[in-house]
DNA sequence: CGTGATCTTGAATACAGTCAAAAACTGTGG
DNA sequence: CCACAGTTTTTGACTGTATTCAAGATCACG
């Protein structure tokens, strides 16, 4: 049971890779030669320890992290939020989210991707795909963090919530883990409201106003989004555009001279 | 005149490279031969228009600028602000943060720094310290939107106003631009609400209070910071170590479990 | 000197936070 | 299987921060 789910360990970062580009037999194979050294981690645990300041590369294999931001006075803000198939710590870019640790939100398993990291610095040329495949992740993982800078600027807290809830989907119908209009959604509502800079009871009251206008559906831990159009509506979503980075410049030219209007459709909600 | 601020183009960034790495005599030379198609911007006016979707890489010589990202009902959530001696557009590495266009918020000047980056591509043995200080600078513009996002999340518009002038105040003396506690700050209180999630009016009477509690002046453009011991305290901002990671993992253990009281200074301001 | 942009101020409103307590759900051990 | 303790969710009442609307003052610039 364990060592099947452990052999499988990678399939979720291989399918989400290939999603961005065909890779050969060969980088197939280093991808899915991941899996040793499986560890577990208990919820609250800090995962990548910085042993010499830089957090070892990890892959999720299952289980929720975030990228906490601890002020002074115990204020927190979660930077990123971490799913199955996504790895972890530094990868040698060095880039600052991927140095901040990371804390598991529910029980994790995680495997060392060093060996992955190690083989395409020491000899990347077979790679190029593989290189490129991960690059594109990356990218996309930067564009979810200037999304959430807008959605923490300037959207109201119903907008807010649709927004995550609407890329918490897309992103886990990638690795498989959505039915129909269902997904697993096993954060608090204290750390919604800790990512989404809101507070605990008001995450409450707009969810609950959510599910009062048959919207969404949320019991242990499962969210069943009953009017995906509405929910939309309110968010602003679009979901990346694999392809193309067309969808990374939305922007309409004299930006600065547009008046602004409040968003109908939140007064609907 | 004009032909000797030309010259000197590139000085601005070459201080900020010197500041985080040693460049040999061909390295200098490289950046300094930037300077060339030296381009004016209205205010107001796009700059790196994508013409096949990607920016091109451009220098600013003078003049600030912004990313802005425009929501479908106009409002518009600045990502990130632009000083001189900052390098924007796509230099390959295809960030989406490099992808999105900017906007001149004041008359600029910039000039193309293509031939740097395409010399680094073609061959960049002989630039090793070269590319690693732009790596450098690349993160602290990175560890920036980490902050920007914790403002955004977590901070009381006073707190998110102190952080961000402290930022600026900072970024500018990098390139030389403060003097004593002075700095040039030719953003409108509009800017700075698109910037910080605030509305102008909110911004206005924020600043009137920061200036009635003696803690800056602003006159014409210009900040002048009164007490800045005071401005630390309400931002709760830590310049970036230049030296090492350090300050990008300010995070307590047990991050979850912490309770959150308010911030004390505020209510003192 | 006039015109448009920017800043300032006031008043009313709305959105979100805080405090507090109760209800529902968890997982645990008896 | 139930009882219990801790966590998470829900609700109410109140407060406070920030927004909106509106109007007037000031500034920059041609």
């Amino acid at each position: 049971m364990a060592s099947s789910t452990l052999t499988l360990a990678p399939e979720l970062l291989l399918q989400r890779l290939r999603m961005v580009a065909q890779l050969n037999a060969q980088e197939v194979e280093l991808v899915m030669s991941l899996g040793q050294k499986p560890r577990r981690h208990a919820a609250g645990s800090l995962i990548c320890p910085k042993s010499d300041g830089s957090p070892l590369p990890r892959l999720i294999v299952s289980g929720w992290a975030s990228r906490p931001r601890i002020l002074a006075d115990g204020r927190c803000q979660v930077l990123s939020l971490q799913l199955p198939g996504d790895l972890i710590g530094d990868r040698g870019k060095r880039r600052p989210l991927a140095m901040t640790p990371s804390v598991a939100l529910t029980p994790m398993t995680t495997v060392s991707a060093e060996p992955l990291v190690d083989r395409l610095a020491r000899d990347p040329e077979p790679y190029v795909n593989l290189i490129s495949a991960l690059n594109s992740v990356d990218r996309i993982e930067d564009s979810q963090l200037l999304d959430h800078i807008v959605r923490l600027g300037c959207q109201s807290a119903p907008e807010r919530l649709a927004h995550c809830l609407l890329e918490l989907r897309h992103r886990l119908s990638l690795i498989g883990f959505t039915q129909r209009d269902t997904f697993p959604m096993p954060l608090t509502q204290e750390t919604l409201g800790d990512a989404l800079g809101l507070s605990l009871v008001h995450v409450n009251r707009t969810l609950s106003q959510l599910k009062r206008n048959n919207i969404l559906r949320i019991r242990s831990g499962v969210v069943m989004i009953l009017d995906a159009e509405k929910l939309e509506s309110i968010a602003d979503f679009s979901p990346p555009d694999y392809s193309s980075a067309r969808n990374l410049v939305p922007l309409r030219t004299s930006a600065f001279s547009q008046e602004r209007r409040p968003a109908a459709h939140v007064a609907a909600v």
